[in-house]
DNA sequence: CCCTTGTAAACTATTATAGTGTTTTAGTTC
DNA sequence: GAACTAAAACACTATAATAGTTTACAAGGG
């Protein structure tokens, strides 16, 4: 059963969430989720593989929503515009996924680390390397190595995410305007004038 | 040293508050606040002991401040006033000793649970049944029980400070109005028409 | 120099935990 | 209701982590 499965998974996230690799022990989440540890195991080979599942899985999560908001939109500029928004929007809404990404070694186990962290990572800048090769071909971008400002988008509308930690949502207006700031700042480097 | 003894609960008290009683290890605190291990156990007893005189401080800094903000009153009515108000808003400020009273066992081992979480409790407690009286002597206040008033009274107003967890601080206004709705229904359950 | 004070690290006894069997229970099909 | 199935509950082990202790050593202060 896949929902068992999930179920397991979404148990595993909030607790990891919270605690990290270490202070998660498997009773606790056999307990957390009403499953006994036994079923785990027939689920998942051991912890590690338990937690790279979750990662898995968390990922696709978010590379599926961030393409289904970008599915019907044409031009490449409206493209990467979109791709920004949902991109600063669901790192803020999933605390788990932007800690994924920032690479929070308390997730983890140290074997983890290094192996798993990059996965939406280089599938991101991928996309954006897409679309801004797709806007030089129009004619509408300047002729810039789309990997390196595809990283360079990237790892800027990250670090726009992880400002929402520590402060509170009186802040929601202006989380827009640096989204904003961001998308116009991208767009002014990429754009042809 | 009272300093380095401070230093040492002040780390405690951030980790018990992340991660709980079990969760805490002495290595990670000694690690926090870089004091060895040896040099903690020359200031406490053992790992329920050193929580303990943790919690008696945040007590005491607790009453301390509650105090000190009810000083110069004189009137019981102003000075109950005082005492919900001040004691709201510091509950809502210091989290962990919300959870103190709220009787949160992660933050204890089980032996700890019921021997010390009712220490604020019962001062406060007395301090408000002392100004009930108070009242009472000089004719404003209604001729009510006041340990059980007391006792109801500092438990609504817990009550109103647990309101915090899960809400985002938009809700600033709403919580003076509740505050204010508390004191309203307070006031006039016990002062004389 | 000695004495204090504290650190760093090794060490032990105890406990907790990952991971595996084994037994019970609950539900399902015939 | 018997026979079967799947998962829970429980018990178990080997290993790792942890509370608490001890030892060796370093830095300062008189």
């Amino acid at each position: 059963m896949d929902d068992v499965r999930n179920r397991i998974l979404d148990n595993v996230k909030e607790r990891l969430d919270r605690f990290g690799f270490k202070k998660t022990t498997m009773d606790e989440i056999s307990k957390d989720c009403k499953i006994s540890k036994k079923t785990i195991y027939e689920h998942f080979k051991d912890k590690e593989d338990m937690v790279t599942c979750l990662f898995v899985r968390e990922c696709h999560k978010a590379m599926e929503i961030i393409f289904s908001h970008m599915g019907e939109i044409e031009d490449p500029l409206e493209k990467l515009i979109q791709l920004i928004r949902t991109s600063v929007w669901y790192f803020r809404e999933d605390i788990f996924i932007t800690r994924l990404l920032k690479n929070d070694e308390a997730l983890y186990s140290a074997f983890l680390s290094r192996k798993y962290h990059a996965l939406i990572d280089q599938e991101i800048i991928s996309i954006i390397a897409a679309i801004i090769r797709e806007g030089k071909e129009q004619g509408k971008f300047r002729d810039v190595d789309e990997r390196v400002v595809a990283y360079a988008g990237f790892k800027l509308f990250q670090a726009f995410s992880y400002m929402r930690t520590g402060e509170f949502d009186e802040e929601k207006d202006r989380q827009e305007y640096y989204t904003n700031v961001l998308i116009d700042f991208v767009i002014n480097a990429i754009v042809k004038k």
